[in-house]
DNA sequence: TCTGGGGTCCTAGGACCC
DNA sequence: TCTGGGGTCCTAGGACCC
């Protein structure tokens, strides 16, 4: 092979026995699909938008949880300068010199419009991947549109028609090098929000002006040692040697230089795959101290996160509690920690699981700290329909009557209308949230009001 | 005053088994 | 002098993603 390539249609077995991992997929070429990424513009912003049209050239930015950082911007927010995950607090003169318009996050909303944004998109295409909330890849086999590049605007033109969601499109032969296409859809004027890389005359060209950072599986760690070795293209990294590739970034790393190079070895996952993994965590409005608030915090994620856990007809095997204090306030003492229990049996039952972490909780607290935030992370997942059974004590006889009808009420008149005593009632801990809009999708009382003057006819047939 | 939350995967190393 | 080889499972830490 040329530039110590490994070639991995040649050596994939080779690779399988040893690792015991597939690097590409076995595909014959011919089978190859285009693969299209559609990715929502500005997401969140976009969103508030679509409820306060009044915005729509104006500067927008969304908060995360607790308002803190800078989640997700406006165009025009972009061109002021507020970067992607920038503490809010840093940047509120300019925010309120150019009359940037501030949401705390609403995620009842975004999750509504996702949806909708991808049955629109199921209903018109048969392979599909829900990637994030606000991306998907679809898989499209070769020749099946004559002219991508107008088959792909008119997906965007569909998409905002039915939803009001700007969206970019980008394909590629790998979902890498759709990612890149993705990209240059939204920063290439020219583009108009669609970039198909497969007709390019020259795409080793467009990586050579991309920042290794900015590919797709490459984080600021790697990209940062990649740096040091003097790789700072995309163009560069898919250009070197398989066997440094592996042996610095692993196996992934030289998987994403092969989808460079056109061969695709990360697959469309049509079906998501089970979870492994359940968590609520949450900074706090302000500092805490006292173990009393703590459990109430704790107690409050537990039964957030076995409602997540019924909702997805599962049952948990393992909790994990953690704390921890603030690590950007350097002069304060400093103490994070974290315990794990796994459960007599598999379970979805809050009482217990607050129960579990609360004995978690207590086991690592220490007082004299200022605790920034905690969380519950449930793993161990299993299906609720198929639950393994202890062999020397008595089967759980603790019916799911109870966790239902609180679910009941829940969703019917609001979520936390009946809870847990241990979750508290004061809550002096809880997140900030003050500028959040209303959910005007999914819930009743929140339904936007339109008022509409009719000018006066004057004469109807 | 104020810096998010929820996930996944890979690897190395230790414990343990036969 | 000299102490196996092959395997699984679990965990912690590090990296990535949106």
């Amino acid at each position: 092979m040329s530039n110590g390539h490994i070639d991995p249609f040649q050596l994939e077995g080779l690779f399988y026995s040893k690792y015991s991992k597939i690097i590409c997929m076995r595909q014959p070429p011919e089978n190859n699909k285009i693969f299209c990424l559609v990715d929502c513009n500005n997401f969140y912003a976009s969103c508030e938008r679509l409820f306060r049209p009044e915005l729509a050239d104006k500067p927008v930015v969304v908060l995360s949880n607790n308002d803190g950082c800078i989640i997700a911007r406006s165009n025009e927010a972009k061109k002021l300068g507020l970067g992607m995950g920038l503490p809010y607090f840093k940047y509120e003169s300019l925010i309120r010199r150019h009359r940037v318009t501030v949401f705390s996050s609403n995620y009842a909303l975004y999750g509504d419009i996702s949806q909708r944004v991808m049955d629109t998109l199921m209903q018109l295409e048969p392979e599909v991947e829900i990637y994030s909330i606000d991306e998907a890849f679809i898989a499209l086999p070769h020749g099946r549109h004559v002219d991508l590049n107008t088959y792909a605007h008119s997906l965007k033109a569909t998409i905002d028609r039915y939803t009001g969601i700007p969206v970019s499109i980008g394909c590629g032969p790998t979902k890498t090098l759709a990612k890149i296409a993705g990209r240059l859809a939204k920063k290439d004027p020219g583009a108009q929000g669609v970039f198909n890389i497969i007709d390019h005359h020259d795409p080793d060209s467009l990586l050579a002006g991309i920042d290794v950072n900015d590919v797709w599986g490459i984080g600021s760690r790697h990209a940062a040692r990649l740096k040091n070795q003097g790789i700072r293209t995309a163009l560069q990294f898919k250009n070197c040697d398989d066997a440094w590739l592996k042996k610095t970034l692993t196996i992934t790393g030289l998987r994403t230089a092969m989808e460079l190079r056109s061969i695709p070895c990360i697959a469309l996952q049509e079906t998501p795959p089970a979870r492994k993994s359940i968590a609520t965590s949450r900074s706090f409005g302000t500092p805490v101290e006292s173990l009393a608030s703590l459990q109430e915090a704790v107690a409050t994620y537990t039964t957030q996160a076995a409602f997540k856990l019924r909702n997805a007809k599962l049952l948990a095997g393992v909790i994990h509690v953690f704390l921890r204090t603030n690590s950007f306030k350097k002069e304060q003492p400093q103490y994070c920690a974290s315990r794990t229990f796994t459960l007599p049996a598999p379970t979805s039952h809050t009482p217990l699981l607050i129960g579990a972490a609360g004995r978690l909780l207590r086991a690592i607290y220490r007082s004299g700290y200022l605790y920034q935030k905690a969380g519950v992370l449930l793993t161990g997942l299993t299906p609720a329909g198929y639950q393994q059974m202890d062999l020397f004590s008595p089967p759980d006889r603790r019916d799911n009557s109870l966790m239902q009808a609180m679910d009941k009420i829940n969703s019917r008149w609001g979520r936390d209308t009946i809870h847990s005593a241990a979750t508290g009632f004061d809550r002096s801990w809880h997140h900030r949230q003050l500028r959040k809009s209303p959910a005007y999708t999914t819930r009743w009382t929140e339904l936007p009001t339109v008022k509409a003057s009719f000018p006066q006819v004057s004469s109807m047939a």
